[in-house]
DNA sequence: AATATATTTCAACAATTGTTGAATAACTCT
DNA sequence: AGAGTTATTCAACAATTGTTGAAATATATT
């Protein structure tokens, strides 16, 4: 309802005859050639893909790729990016549920896992088109020892950070090594996770499949809260070391 | 020890007419052609890397390539399968251990983790210079949505489902979806681990490094094992869904 | 020593790479 | 309607790509 109130006023502003087509025909043309970049990026890397395929698969001119983003790098990170402010806001907001609704009581270490996974899963889940490529582009950088480490801080840490700090005051005494060592584990399930490399589908001989973010989603969160647990409880009998 | 040996041999063999070296030497420029190959797709993947610097590198002309291997793509499976079969015979040689230890009673679930993870940990702990790039390879094609569900079945599925049998006798009446999702998280723990992308470093802000694999291997098995008697468990009160 | 085989070098190939400048079209604003 | 800006097309560039055939050299066998 509210958004068409801001299309009349659009087309007062632009007056000729075709005054709103334009702008928003240069806006989905970068647009498409975000998703087709997407796309491929995410299934051969950035080397293996060409900026004509990319330019190709969005309907478009070679020229244009370096008129919008001005090498195929830039274009590589806009890609990168486009998505990283969207997921960040998602996780956030599932953090600050789990903490409102628990104000004074303890929340539990496997309710702050899971506002850190759920929501990716979720929306891999709910909107696989969208998403899919996008996601398998993020795993193949976190385990790239190239680009993993700058990359992946860049966009995601200050949101890990904040994450960290709700499992330290779930789990008091812990250690901290303790918590970054298990944070990094649940770093490499989940990029794995949502991958989708078929990798389970093989294994299993059919019975998992690697795309089926459902049963990830039922057992995610559980599988890494008792790994945290098991670490960075200062009550578990067993210290590390 | 001993293979170290022979370096300077060579250098004064290539300068004079000893018959024998020869036949060394082109075992020696096949050797130095993977190394070259393994370290510099471990870095910049299979498109990210040129023939020809691989042979520079090398130190050896570019067609020598396509005489030892015959194309760039069976260069790379090359490279994959040299260490492969290692890998698999110490993982298997750490299992039968444990399994030959308790001929009786019980086997932990820890145990059997712990034979799977630590032979990789313990290799890149205490010969990195060596195995470093292979291991980081292996990370990237695990997490690759074009070849990480074929090339990884074929090279390590045999020794994993060795694992999950061992597996299911320590935890009976474990449902086999659990068992296979908790494989797939251990997995991605596992390669984000050795691929060492100093994520872990730049979050922590140097307190852990993500190459310090005996901080790894004093957590992993732990952790994991956690993870798998939570979801795997019978006994544990919420089954999954 | 002569011959056969295995290894290495050299030079080139057609195709493709990322990128750019100039021309053209589409659209906005006055 | 005309000037100005933004978006798109076209054609080309130098460099590099994977790959190959033929020649040269080294080693193995007789």
């Amino acid at each position: 309802m509210l958004k068409y109130i801001s299309t009349p006023v659009d087309l007062q502003v632009m007056s000729s005859y075709t005054p709103w087509s334009m702008a928003r025909d240069a806006e989905t043309t970068r647009e498409r050639i975000l998703d087709s970049a997407e796309a491929l990026f995410a299934k051969r890397g950035f080397d293996g893909v060409t900026v004509r395929q990319i330019m190709s698969k969005a309907g478009a001119d070679v020229a244009l790729a370096y008129y919008h983003f001005k090498s195929k790098r830039d274009l590589f990170n806009a890609a990168l990016l486009r998505r990283a402010k969207t997921l960040n806001e998602l996780r956030l907001a599932a953090l600050l549920e789990v903490e409102e609704r628990h104000k004074e009581d303890e929340v539990s270490v496997e309710e702050i896992i899971d506002a850190f996974t759920r929501p990716l899963l979720d929306i891999l889940e709910n909107d696989p088109d969208e998403w899919r490529d996008y996601m398998a582009l993020i795993a193949q950088i976190n385990n790239s020892s190239e680009w993993g480490g700058e990359l992946m801080t860049r966009f995601f840490d200050p949101l890990v950070k904040r994450f960290l700090d709700a499992i330290r005051r779930a789990l008091p005494g812990c250690r901290e090594e303790d918590l970054f060592w298990s944070y990094h584990f649940l770093s490499g399930a989940l990029t794995l996770t949502f991958a989708e490399t078929g990798r389970l589908d093989n294994l299993s001989d059919g019975l998992c499949r690697s795309s089926d973010m459902a049963a990830a989603n039922a057992r995610m969160a559980r599988f890494i809260a008792a790994g945290f647990r098991e670490l960075c409880d200062p009550d578990t009998k067993k210290p590390t070391k």
